[in-house]
DNA sequence: TAACGTTTATA
DNA sequence: ATAAACGTT
């Protein structure tokens, strides 16, 4: 085997997959036998996600930073346009390669598919990887050949598949002669948007590799058990939290799913079943990406378009400033504004007042959730909203309107959750009610004192009434045509 | 991963 | 009288 030094640099164009362990890209850099540099560029693609989002990039690239320099690396940082980054990288330090991870969503690919074809043109070894998925999308098709459209046969077909198991992380790293300058991370101001007040309860989560590895073991070994029974549950700590460094890569659905089947692979083991099922929900929503990019943006149902959808405006900021006046709607809203992130069961809750009683383009919420969610994922989000909605693929059925009065009922009987992010009228508000209140802008104008809404933006049963005439009357139009 | 109004079964 | 089942949206 020649020396370190006489193979040149490869350039690992860090994305959304910012880990050690299990980093495919990563793996076959360190393989090549050269020096490894990590970059990860600012560039435009980058720039414009939500705020959240971008604020929690800045924090796991503190992290990885951290470990990095922990082997003895460093994490190249540049902003500019992705392809003039890497040719200018690729130059100064003579690297010959440039590996990444692949992403899936339409912005991204269009951009790394130009990077790809123009570094090779230059004659530079270009190639990408699978670090974000159990399969690649288009390795699993139905009997017919095509993508699957339905949840529960795309899991039927994914549960009894190998997964290929994780990679280890480095124990030591490739470095080069000399490290290329890099920007320096605050300069960047990436939380500049975050438009919250402080305290903000979303500075309370955990952030980086180790504090996603140590929060799948916690579940692990704390909450899997109970998990298919709680998860439902908002008032307990049932989930496993770790939408939020998927999100960003500091933790990747193989090293979850090889952590679930202890055992052997090939069958789903009991406890962890249901849990693996909603992490192959997001999976499914990548498939579904792949095949229909435009998901992210337009009805997956294109006879949607004509759906007498409400455009912004009042109303959906009530929706977005936890005012509607129905409580299991506001207490999601706050605890999204002030946490980013909600409990699954409230996204579908909230969402489902916005789209249906509301009749809000699915849209608005798609955009409010992108711009405050930490864990902002754009195949999840999409597919989420448009499940809600009914314009997605193996969507609830429109009519199935959720009263969140009951949904409260049953899933936070004790109105613990409730309780925890609705400070108007209580003489002693939970301590995040009233961060809620902190947080927002001033601009809302809300203070703790103020009066609960006395009735809400749109009645229970007149919203779900409207919602059905809405739907029958788009029905029947398009049916006559 | 629904809700609701109505009918039917069971005590 | 109440629960379970059913059909509709």
């Amino acid at each position: 085997m020649p020396a370190a030094n006489d193979i040149s640099p490869a350039l690992l164009w860090l994305r959304r997959d910012l880990r050690l362990a299990d980093n495919p890209a990563l793996h076959a850099a360190i393989e090549r036998g050269g020096p490894v540099i990590p970059v990860w560029i600012l560039d435009p693609v980058a720039e414009a996600t939500g705020a959240a989002h971008r604020w929690r990039m800045e924090g796991s690239l503190r992290a990885l930073a951290r470990d990095l320099e922990g082997l003895g690396a460093r994490l190249i940082l540049r902003r500019g346009a992705a392809l003039d980054v890497l040719r200018d990288l690729a130059k100064e330090t003579g690297a010959d390669a440039v590996l990444w991870n692949r992403l899936y969503d339409g912005p991204a690919r269009a951009r790394d598919e130009a990077v790809k074809s123009a570094l090779r043109s230059d004659g530079l070894e270009a190639r990408s990887f699978n670090g974000a998925l159990l399969h690649e999308p288009w390795t699993v098709e139905t009997g017919q050949g095509g993508p699957y459209k339905v949840y529960t046969p795309y899991w039927r077909a994914v549960a009894e598949r190998v997964v290929h198991e994780p990679i280890a992380a480095p124990s030591r790293w490739p470095s080069p002669q000399g490290w290329p300058a890099s920007d320096a991370l605050d300069a960047w101001g990436m939380a500049a948007d975050m438009r919250r007040g402080a305290p903000v309860l979303a500075e309370r989560v955990e952030i980086g590799e180790r504090a996603a590895l140590q929060r799948l073991a916690a579940f692990l070994e704390e909450d899997l058990r109970a998990y298919a029974e709680e998860r439902d549950r908002p008032d307990r700590e049932a989930t496993s939290g770790l939408s939020h460094h998927l999100a960003v890569g500091e933790i990747s659905p193989r090293q979850i799913w090889a952590a679930t089947q202890p055992r052997r692979q090939g069958a789903v083991a009991k406890p962890a079943q249901k849990f693996l099922q909603e992490l192959v929900w997001r999976e499914f929503a990548y498939h579904l990406l792949h095949h229909s990019p435009e998901m992210a943006t337009d009805n997956w149902r294109p006879e949607w378009s004509a759906f007498p959808w409400r455009e912004d405006g009042e109303a959906a900021e009530a929706w977005r400033r936890g005012r509607t006046g129905i409580e299991a709607v506001d207490a999601a809203m706050r605890e999204l504004f002030v946490t980013g992130r909600m409990h699954n069961r409230f996204r579908m809750i909230a969402a489902n007042y916005l789209t249906k009683h509301m009749l809000v383009h699915w849209k608005v919420g798609e955009a409010w959730f992108r711009d405050t969610l930490v864990d902002w994922d754009p195949a999840s989000n999409a597919l989420g909203w448009q499940w809600v909605a009914g314009s997605g693929p193996d969507a609830a059925p429109y009519f199935r309107v959720f009263n969140p009065q009951t949904q409260a009922e049953k899933f936070d009987p004790d109105g613990v959750y409730r309780d925890r992010f609705i400070a108007e009228g209580r003489a002693k508000p939970h301590a995040d009610a009233l961060a809620f209140f902190e947080a927002a802008p001033r601009a809302w104008g809300l203070s703790p004192g103020d009066r609960y809404p006395d009735k809400p933006i749109v009645g229970l049963k007149e919203g779900r009434q409207q919602a059905l005439d809405a739907y029958q009357d788009w029905k029947s139009r398009r049916d006559a045509a």
